[in-house]
DNA sequence: CACAATTAAATTGCATACAATCTATATGAG
DNA sequence: CTCATATAGATTGTATGCAATTTAATTGTG
């Protein structure tokens, strides 16, 4: 039976599946973390990119996130709701809603900064390994934005 | 201003963001293949375990697959309606439910074959990178099943 | 055997992802 | 200027993921 399945359609040889299986193991060390703060992971992240660059447009976010309007819109509702941001319609092109982090959402970060430190130590990948298996996704994940 | 923002926050640095943001772009270029099927991408990898063995209960899927049946039991329902697969109890275990192949869900499996190396020759990776960082991410993935 | 504890699915509720469509605003060619 | 085109968000609909709870069946222990 097994022995003449064709190799390139076991799960063990996907490399989807490895990226897919990872990157939700991955979010789910983060959680409990994340839970402390009340946040899910996708705002956690949308966080990270405002308290890099406050005030950007939801389509700037969206080019960071490699999200669309269709799931930024809700999530940011959520986190205005949350008091952690504003969203205000920009002056100079009223097409644009440009986000802004709140004092309650800046000082969020503080309590943010150790977490990614914490999932490392738990997955036990050093600095360099982790770096490197980082710099070879991003590589992958340029090289497929071209197609 | 970014100056002085912690290095351990960037976006660029996260290795969760990486993976996070690969995934979904990996399953992006096996949406234009699997859409001719009229597959999703879980219902695809649903699909390999079960051509890799047929008969395969909800709880051994979901050990494949990292899922649970939250996930699953409407994703088999609707393979179900799809007559791609047939859902019953296991006559040794009446909490089990064994997943089975219909005639035509096998069948598919010859239209999916070269999907792989096709979405892998898009992305200019050859077998031996893949292969590689195939291999980092499943040994990734268990070590984060430990904690 | 009786029954508490465990297990497998199903269900419920919430938060994404993302395609497709809609609405409002801005832009560019004539 | 003017209208066709493009752009930014919002909305709608579908399909996950996953925690928490529920239901039904099984198992282990006294």
């Amino acid at each position: 039976m097994t022995e003449d399945y064709p190799v390139q359609l076991k799960l063990e040889h996907q490399l989807c599946f490895a990226l897919y299986a990872c990157s939700r193991e991955m979010t789910k060390l983060y959680r409990p973390f994340l839970d402390e703060l009340g946040l899910t992971y996708t705002q956690y992240v949308t966080l990270l990119v405002l308290w890099e660059q406050d005030n950007m447009s939801v389509k700037q976010l969206g080019e960071h996130l490699l999200l669309d309007s269709g799931t930024l819109t809700p999530l940011l509702k959520k986190l205005e709701a949350m008091n952690l941001v504003a969203r205000v319609r920009d002056a100079k092109d009223e097409r644009s809603v440009l986000v802004q982090l709140t004092e309650e959402g800046r000082a969020l970060r503080s309590r943010a900064e150790h977490i990614p430190e914490n999932v490392f130590c738990q997955v036990g990948l050093t600095f360099e390994e982790g770096g490197k298996l980082r710099e070879r996704l991003q590589q992958l994940v340029e090289e497929m934005q071209k197609r």
